[in-house]
RNA sequence: CGGGAGGUAGUUCAGGCCGGUAGAAUGCCUGGUUUGGGACCAGGAGGUCGCAGGUUCGAAUCCUGUCCUCCCGACCA
């Protein structure tokens, strides 16, 4: 039996530590908890933007060196360009104004001054106004396009193969750490081919770059595809993703690969003289992923404990967890760890963490690593070291399992291997397991509602069925499936005449 | 941008109707005991109650405005 107070300290700690929301009792919040408490963003006092903290953007870094070196593979380089684009190069590209108009964020003045109604506050000086707004970038295809006029001459300038990082803005009404904020970080490739074939075989080489990405690094498993006219980037001809499954049963979109056509080098006059010495315009790509990844990765993964990092990006791979009793067998352990397992883990290249904080105990240190998705955690204490071996814990699986000192190095690395397949295959699973063939208009409300996931129908291919079908279920076409499977059937709708199955979800 | 909820110590929250010296737990600091799943004892520091006005002798509390966040919608990566 209980006291009083000792009740309400019970409650109170529990209370008190950093608890998680489950997913099943409030997925949004689940989500927000785990960002904010797992350290990896915090809000900010500029409404819509985020402040990535230092656990953040360390898997930011880590995400971001991968796809750096797959660009720098494929041939690209990096540049930087400018920030604010002037108005007039802005609305060069019709269709690609329009598309972002509605989201842009406008300077209109360079200077203020102190308010002399208000002393100690600033004002705008109305006598400093630009005479050419300039716009933040949503994107930058304006300022590079107009740029690439310069460069290109002749087909030996081409391919122009550029990749720049940067932040761009986009004024959203409804903001999300990580999924949708009003500035994020990303990474836009832009390219210049001689021929259309070329442009699309960047384009669609560009995908598979995020695809592999995704897979392989990230471990969320993506479904490449083509966007439908309505969902396609303004501006584009052709529009490539890579499409995500959340463990909520709606989609993501992880990445995007645009093809251009002429489109830019048309509003930019941007040509080129082949060897025939024929003016042509130039064909174009452009392609990115931004920091929406980072959310993803959450969402695709984390369970009710924490963060589940996969091993290739995970700031931090393996933490170790000292357990000792007084100064001799402190002093034991660190010998160890310190003259044996983190030379040899380092050595082969992992991240290791040894956290002797004598602050925390190990109880507390187990959950803060578990909240942080550290993918393994090797405790040691006196007696595993009379024993010759340690305590492993994966986080992935929770499992702990004890392995003899000898040869630890080893048993972690492919510990950390088996760990990135494994969230793999389970987020594979899951998707799978989540992509349902539907033929009749009740079914696909059915599933929609109940099961989740994407949903694999027949369309009439036409964009008023598409619109139609997203006012009723709020589902839209998440992509057409590259190589996808052509069959007679009938619109799930309208019940007109189709030739292909594609899919559609609840998407953020 | 519309509807709802919220903002008080580092954190989670109480107090607010009914105005009168700012509270708890946890965290933090010091010392000690501890250390195999979120330790314990003793002492201590810490808040212009989101911000700006107003009402009042007096405002965390009442009124007005404004900023930030969450949820739901419309918009979007």
């Amino acid at each position: 039996m209980l006291t009083a107070p000792e009740h309400e300290r019970l409650f109170n700690r529990s209370s008190m530590s950093k608890e998680i929301t489950s997913r099943e009792q409030d997925y949004s919040q689940w989500y927000i908890d785990l960002v904010l408490k797992g350290g990896l963003a915090d809000y900010s006092a500029v409404k819509g933007c985020m402040v990535i903290k230092p656990y953040g953007y360390a898997l930011w870094e880590k995400m971001r060196d991968a796809l750096d070196k797959m660009f720098k593979d494929t041939g690209h380089v990096n540049a930087y360009f400018p920030l604010f684009v002037p108005k007039s190069l802005f609305e060069a590209e019709e269709k690609n104004a329009e598309g972002f108009a509605k989201e842009c964020a406008v300077v209109t003045h360079y200077r203020l001054k102190t308010d002399p109604d208000n002393k100690g506050k600033l004002m705008v000086d109305p006598e400093a106004k630009l005479e050419e707004e300039l716009i933040v970038r949503p994107t930058s295809e304006a300022i590079i396009w107009n740029t690439y006029k310069g460069w290109i001459q002749s087909y030996r300038d081409l391919p122009l193969l550029i990749n720049q990082w940067a932040n761009v803005v986009r004024w959203e009404m409804r903001t999300r750490l990580f999924l949708r904020t009003a500035e994020f970080l990303w990474q836009e490739g832009h390219t210049a081919h001689a021929t259309a074939m070329e442009a699309v075989a960047e384009t669609k080489q560009m995908l598979e770059v995020y695809a592999d990405f995704a897979e392989n690094w990230m471990a969320v498993p993506v479904i490449k595809g083509v966007k439908t006219a309505n969902e396609r980037f303004a501006g584009a001809e052709d529009t490539y993703c890579i499409e995500a499954l959340m463990q909520d049963g709606k989609a993501l979109q992880a990445g995007t690969s645009h093809f251009l056509g002429q489109n830019f080098a048309k509003a930019f006059d941007v040509k080129f003289s082949d060897k025939e010495n024929k003016l042509d315009y130039v064909w174009a790509t452009s392609w990115g992923v931004s920091t929406r990844l980072i959310g993803g990765l959450v969402m695709a993964h984390s369970d009710d404990d924490g963060l589940i990092l996969p091993p290739r990006i995970a700031p931090v791979q393996v933490v170790i967890v000292p357990i000792y009793k007084g100064d001799d067998q402190k002093a034991r352990i660190d010998d160890k760890v310190k003259n044996e397992l983190i030379p040899a883990l380092k050595a082969a290249n992992i991240s290791v963490k040894y956290d002797d904080n004598d602050n925390a105990r190990p109880g507390w240190k187990f959950a803060e690593y578990e909240l942080k998705g550290v993918p393994v955690r090797i405790a040691l204490g006196a007696r595993d070291l009379d024993n010759n071996v340690a305590e492993v814990a994966r986080r992935d699986t929770k499992e702990k399992a004890s392995y003899s000192l000898d040869g630890l190095p080893e048993k972690i690395i492919s510990l950390l291997d088996e760990i990135q397949v494994n969230i793999y295959n389970r987020a594979k699973a899951y998707r799978d397991s989540h992509i349902t063939e539907v033929n009749s208009w009740d079914e696909f409300m059915q599933v929609l509602d109940e099961k989740t996931g994407f949903v694999s129908a027949h369309w009439d291919g036409t964009g008023e069925t598409e619109e139609k079908i997203k006012e009723l279920s709020k589902a839209t076409i998440r992509c057409i499936p590259l190589d996808n499977k052509q069959e007679a059937g009938k619109c799930v709708l309208t019940g007109n005449p189709s030739t292909q199955r594609v899919l559609f979800a609840r998407a953020y």
